[in-house]
Order: C-alpha cells, then structure tokens, then sequence
DNA sequence: GTATGATTGAAACAAGCGCTTGAACGGAGG
DNA sequence: CCTCCGTTCAAGCGCTTGTTTCAATCATAC
C-alpha cells in the first residue's frame, strides 16, 4: 500500500467535504473512495466529527502558523513605526492560498471557504477558538496601521475581509473551472489584498457618535 | 389555526435550514416544531428540495426585485453619466439586510449566508441562475461607475462584496448576540457599503497585461 | 517459529432518513 | 342528509446513516 490507511482517509475526506460538505457526505463515500474498510474511520479517528476535526487541523495549523510568521515579519520590518497596511494584509490572506496545489483540483480551499458558514453553533465556537489568537495579532496590528479607526469598525471590516476570502476560495475554483474567468490565484490573491486593503482604508462611518470623538 | 399549514412549514423550515443547515435538517425535525404532520411536506411541497427551492423564492424574489428597483433608481438620477458607485453598491447590498426583522431572530438571513456555500454543484447552478439577471444589470452599472476597471477584474470585486456580505449575514447576528460588537443592522449595513465602495475603486491590479491597454 | 499487539475485514446494529400509504377528518354544495 | 374534495393523520415503507463487534490478518520482537 503506497501511502497508509489514516493518510488515504483524510486525503479523500477532505476532498469530499469540501465537495459536498461534512453532513452530505457518508463515511462509506469517503472509506469507498479511499479503499479502506468502513471500520477503519472509527478505529483511527473515533468519529466521523474527530476525523472533521483533523482534517481542518492538519491543514489550518499551518496556514495560521506562517500568518503569525509573516506578520512578525512586517511587524519586524516596521521597527516602532505602524506596520504598512497592505502587508498585514497579504500576511493574512495568502497563506490559505498556497495552502495546497491548484484551483478546483483543491479540496481544501473549497473546503475552508465552506467551513465558514456550514456547521452548528457548538463547532462554530471550537472553530472561531482556532483563530482567536491570530485574529487578535492581526486585529493589533491593522489598529496600528489604522489608528483613526474605531476597533468596533476595524472587527467589522475584518470580517468583511474573511468573507470575501472564504467566499473567494469557495467559489473560485468553480468560476474558473466555467470560464467565466480565468486567472492564476496568484492574480486573484493581489486582487484580493488590493480590495481589502482598500476597503481597510475606507473613511470611518458616521452612524453612531463614536466613544473617542472623530 | 393560527396560519395555515404550508406557511407555518415555511416559516420553520426557513430558520432550521438557516441554523443547522439544509442536509442536517430532518423533515421531522421541521414538522415537529412547526406541530403538523411529517406527510404535509410531502403533500404541500412535494419534497425536501423542493421545499427549499419555495423557503428560497419566497425571500429572494422580492430581495432582487427591490435591488433592481434600486439600481433603476440610481440610473434614472444619473441620466446618461456613469451612475454613482456607492448607490449602486447600496441598491445590491442593503435589500438582504431589510428583508426581514431583527439580526439573531432572522432565519432567513442565516439562511442566504449558508446557502452561498453549503449546497452542491447542481444547486450551485440553479441557484446562480435565479441571479444571473440581477449580476448582469448591476456589472454593467459598476463599469459605467468604474470604466477604468477591466471587466475581469470587476468580477472578481463583486465576487469579494458578495462574499463579504454572505458572511456577514452567516455571523453577524451570532457575533452581535455574543456582545463581541453591539451595532444596529443599519451601521452594518453602512459600514459594509463603505468597505465594499472603497475596495470596487482601489488600484487596479497589474498583474496579467491587460487586454486594452491602461 | 511463535507469541504479541496493532490493524483490517465482513457483517450487523439501532436509529434515523425521505417518502408513501390508505384511512379519517371537516367544511362546502347539492 | 349526503357527497365530495382538499387536508391531516398514524403507520410503515425501503434505505442509509454512524458505529460496533469480533474474527482474520499483519508486522514485529523474542
């Protein structure tokens, strides 16, 4: 056997998920795919929620591993100064990028975009756990680059940020896959970070009197 | 009865499929709750999915109807100069954000969250194409709004504000009750369209050479 | 070469799924 | 009163789900 049992699984399982989405898919789907017994799944993950909860580990520690190292990288290169906006930015977004080969042959990038928005309340929490302490460099770091921003706006805008990459890397390879577009996602990414930064950058908005007057 | 079955369905299934997702949600689970009998689905609808195809039509017809509304709107003002860009932005974005109620109480809004990335390829599909229409007309108006940006990429951008609004329907109501932020829908909704304004006129990308020059 | 502990296999478990059935219900029209 | 027809109901259909069981198999160590 090339590669082993728990490998094989978690390769197809993240493809499925990503295709189809965790409840859609059958653990018989994925043991049938990978050519393992349907036993298999239980005996080296426990659950078919554990084996979920390893296939997103297994690729999104890396990814926030290396936003923290590019990160201290801008933050580094800015001495005492605010760190440049679009750095922090790109810092961010291209790691789950380059996570993994290439568009639509990618199941992990779909599967990430689908994450966001797919599962209960209970794994949302655990999830949103995984990230808190990147989200809060980050969120540091984008308040330094933009001091005048309230951090209420500046949580918001974030959010707008990871939506628009979570939907990206969701849709994207299907949008290309149609043609509708075509483009490398090294040009989507600097597309992205141009967006973003930009929209970082957006005058504040005037709704609610602000706690530190503007 | 206080309304009649096939409403009190909707109206259930509406706020299930948005919080547990459409796969994770059981028939019984909808009946249950809505305290008709399992067979009425079937007798009123047909099936799950095309139970959902009805949950989807009621909210989103009157939503792109409303954002066409809109756009003609912004056009008429214009006249035959290029439409200003944060009407347009708004004509597309706040019509989801008042199509019902109150954010955390609001089934529906989870809902158009989630379904921008749970459902497979074939919903995918049909589902795109109840929007064709809608992305068409307000594509068009963009480009008279930014003539500069290559249409490529212009698509790109609408796909970023398209993502950035799916999530934020899918989260905010959770991160707004978990007290994180405390913002009315309005500021939301005005601080998005502010985001989204600035991102659509950023720079354009330099990567791929352009087809007519810039 | 045989004992040992980790891994795999075929089969079955209870539970839940979407959907169907056929009878019962209930108000309107003749 | 009775018929009719849209609606509701309890029950059950066949099937799939995640998980478990326990024997068979494997690689390794003595």
């Amino acid at each position: 056997m090339a590669i082993d049992t728990r490998t094989r699984i978690l390769d197809v399982a993240e493809r499925l998920f990503g295709e189809r989405g965790f409840p859609a898919t059958s653990l018989r789907d994925i043991t049938t795919e990978a050519g393992v017994n349907v036993a298999s799944v239980n005996y080296h993950f426990g659950s078919k929620e554990a084996l979920l909860a390893e296939v997103l580990e297994r690729r999104l520690k890396p990814i926030n591993d290396r936003r923290l190292q590019l990160l201290d990288a801008v933050e580094a290169r800015a001495g005492n100064g605010p760190p440049e906006l679009e750095a922090v930015i790109r810092a961010f977004l291209s790691p789950p990028f380059h996570s993994q080969g290439v568009w639509g042959e990618n199941g992990f990038q779909r599967l990430v975009g689908r994450i966001h928005s797919e599962t209960n309340e209970d794994f949302r929490a655990t999830f949103v756990k995984q990230f808190d302490h990147v989200v809060e460099r980050f969120t540091a770091a984008l308040h330094r680059a933009l001091p005048d921003l309230e951090v209420a706006d500046l949580r918001w805008r974030i959010l707008f940020m990871v939506g628009s990459m979570a939907f990206t890397m969701s849709w994207g390879p299907q949008l290309v896959a149609r043609g509708s577009t075509t483009r490398d996602p090294e040009d989507v990414l600097e597309s992205l970070v141009l967006y973003a930064a930009a929209g970082m950058a957006a005058p504040a908005p005037m709704g609610v009197p602000a706690a530190s007057g503007r």
